[in-house]
DNA sequence: GCCAACGTTGGC
DNA sequence: GCCAACGTTGGC
């Protein structure tokens, strides 16, 4: 049962600012459209687990802060709103699809870039290393958690 | 902007 | 239920 995450956001979408700037640093985490990634919100993640706080999609994708899951899973409300791009004809509140959770900053640290990660022998096994990995939120072992509080200092 | 890898869709 | 076509992701 992992007890750590990492999940990918677009900086222009939602930066690590966008996240502290946030009232009570907490944003919902809405918009996952991937099975394997929902399930692991819906089925796997506590309140209270860890995020690594990642940008993708951006000159320089990596590990940007720190945060934790702060809300249950719940029905993911941009599914249900036709004006959202996030919008899925197929879900009904009776019938919902995807989930949300909610994630508060613990800290914005040093930028780690994914460059860096993988040169680290510890966090070889990483999924998000993994070649083709597209996955937005994926599980990190207590080891590779442990290896990148060490990378990112205080 | 390219493109490889992957997920989803839909015809059969 | 197969699988080709298509769309998306995301590093480079």
């Amino acid at each position: 049962m992992p007890r750590y995450w990492l999940m990918k956001s677009e900086p222009a979408e939602a930066s690590i600012d966008d996240l502290a700037a946030a009232p009570a640093r907490t944003l919902p985490w809405t918009g996952v459209r991937n099975y394997q990634a929902r399930n692991f919100m819906r089925d796997e993640m506590q309140v209270g687990d860890g995020v690594l706080f990642y940008h993708s999609s951006c000159a320089e994708p990596g590990v940007a802060g720190l945060a934790r899951i702060s809300g249950p899973a719940l029905p993911d409300t941009t599914q249900f709103d036709p004006a959202s791009g996030y919008f899925d004809p197929k879900a009904t509140p009776a019938k919902p699809r995807w989930v949300q959770v909610d994630v508060t900053l613990e800290r914005k640290t040093r930028l780690l870039p994914l460059r860096e990660m993988r040169g680290v022998p510890a966090l070889a096994g990483m999924r998000v290393l993994a070649p083709g990995n597209r996955l937005s939120i994926t599980p990190v072992a207590p080891g590779e958690w442990q290896a990148v509080l060490a990378l990112l200092g205080r």
